[in-house]
DNA sequence: TATGGGGCTTCCAGTTACTGGAGGGTCAAG
DNA sequence: CTTGACCCTCCAGTAACTGGAAGCCCCATA
């Protein structure tokens, strides 16, 4: 199989196949004319990877779980390990945006959005003008 | 006040206000040894960066939003549609990993996580391997 | 006066995971 | 023989910093 072919079959774009190359996780074959030439196991892992990577994996974990998944002696519990951890940062990286984005709600519903020039959330992120803020300075 | 002062008053790294020069975002004057010399504007505005930074926006958002924060015939109107989009996208955000949180916490449960082989988190991202799935071909 | 320790400067490189583009070979069809 | 679809490599750019090297500047102390 050419890149194109695997590229259609693994729904990844060939630069990235290329690239995937390049950092080791692939090591497709060569025809005589220069071609990758990709095996069926090859295919398979590129879709893994794809896969992978959808579900928010950093390519370095992609290289641990790939190697994990050709690996016949493996045990289970360095997959889940892997995976605990990603689901981990994932929550993490979720409480961090609903903070953000109930601040940000907040504001946008502060702000009038009209054709003046008084508005809520700049006033938030003047974070050093503090003017009549809630403390006794504000009398 | 030298780089030191400003970066210990805005919470930002002195490598970050740097760049933030580089970017254009402000322009400290300099003094006679080369240091440079930052203004309580300048501090202001790397505070406001600071602060919008951590909710959130890019750079780009933060150079339309200092434009507006310094000019003074703005129409909110205009901040709060930046806002507005940036709201947007951290809700695509948060959709996007909550989906993967699901799958993923779904994947982590059913692993046993223990010393023998079998994973369906790698049976997961095996997605061409397909055996034993959920149609009538399991038979 | 020498020296030591911060703090400041610039510049270069690396990070993550690709993506775009230039410039050029290969192959099958008409 | 040319056209168009493939394929190749290499270079550069993205976002927003961060780390490090090499080298001034300034103050205080011995």
């Amino acid at each position: 199989m050419n890149i194109g072919d695997v590229s259609r079959l693994s729904g990844l774009p060939a630069k990235t196949i290329r690239y995937y190359e390049d950092i080791g996780l692939v090591r497709p074959l060569r025809s005589e004319n220069g071609y990758r030439a990709f095996r069926e196991t090859d295919l398979h892992k590129l879709a893994f990877l794809g896969r992978a990577r959808a579900l928010g994996f950093t390519i370095e974990d992609c290289r641990a779980l790939l190697a994990l998944y050709e690996d016949e002696g493996r045990e289970s519990a360095s997959v889940k390990r892997i995976a605990q951890e990603h689901l981990t940062q994932i929550d993490d990286k979720i409480a961090q945006l609903q903070s953000m984005r109930a601040t940000l709600a907040h504001l946008v519903h502060a702000c009038a959005g009209d054709d003046r020039p008084d508005c809520p959330i700049l006033s938030d992120l003047d974070v050093l003008g503090a003017k009549s803020c809630c403390g006794p300075d504000d009398a």
